[in-house]
DNA sequence: TGAAATTAGTTACAAATGAAACTATATGAA
DNA sequence: TTCATATAGTTTCATTTGTAACTAATTTCA
């Protein structure tokens, strides 16, 4: 059995590739993995009704980066302005957390980059092969 | 756009998720994901009809794990009696790495309990959504 | 109540990582 | 031959990362 023929190097292989990719497309806006990831969960729930507050620890879930990695990337993203931070009036252990106006253009410009690095990527790849693809994903997660 | 519907997420989330299962059958051996590596490439070279000896190049090169990793990697299981390790007549600058007996019987040990919780792995997955997933995760690979 | 336990988030520290400098050897052109 | 360049592998050092301890706030239940 090679190295190559194991599914979990395969996947890793493959999961590094496409984050160093993708990188590139948010470090032109000097952010980190986890930051990135912190916006896109902040901006994504501003297009639903939800509120647009987000607490660390509902961002560590939708991210799955543990909460000093979150509590990291907030603490920069609010040193430059892309995120505002206020405590809960309710519980004050608990902040709140949004993407600012400023952060708000930003997450307005990755994305479309990010949709459009996506596409291109899944350019040799049917769509019923792309589907058998996210349910094998599905059922390789537990 | 949200995050779960982001490849590269999908993709991250599910190696880390296989890497770190994985793990729990070589950790079991006191190895370390790097080392683990390092022992299927020289284990994997016992079955054929090459030389049983790599380089620290060929093994990064195959691991694609980078050349200090590797150094570290070989040191410790050469201090720990899994590999040995000399240097080549041709070219003092190159070190020929093997298992040594020791090192073979623990792979030897570890190979099928991997094959084993691969196979578990994929239980739920046809032969035929198997085939399609590899031939993504191939296109997906530049 | 109020002391013990729980929870959100931060800080401190130790281990893992990786880039760059370094050592030793080999190659190649002048 | 000799000096510049290239290569394999190691060491150094600064950064990143994650674990565990900590602070502050809240909850629980005796």
């Amino acid at each position: 059995m090679q190295l190559n023929d194991m599914l979990a190097y395969k996947v890793a292989m493959l999961a590094s590739d496409l984050s160093g990719s993708l990188a590139k497309e948010y470090e032109a806006y000097q952010l980190t993995m986890p930051e990135w990831r912190v916006m896109a969960t902040l901006g994504a729930c501003l297009e639903g009704s939800q509120s647009k507050y987000k607490t660390a620890k509902e961002i560590a879930h939708a991210t799955r980066l543990d909460k000093v990695q979150v509590s990291r990337a907030i603490e920069r993203l609010n040193k430059n302005g892309a995120v505002i931070k206020r405590l809960s009036k309710k519980d004050k252990r608990f902040s709140l957390i949004a993407l600012s106006k400023e952060g708000k253009a930003m997450y307005e410009q990755i994305i479309p980059r990010v949709v459009e690095w996506q596409n291109k990527r899944l350019e040799n790849i049917t769509d019923d092969e792309y589907r058998v693809f996210l349910k094998v994903i599905e059922a390789l997660t537990p």
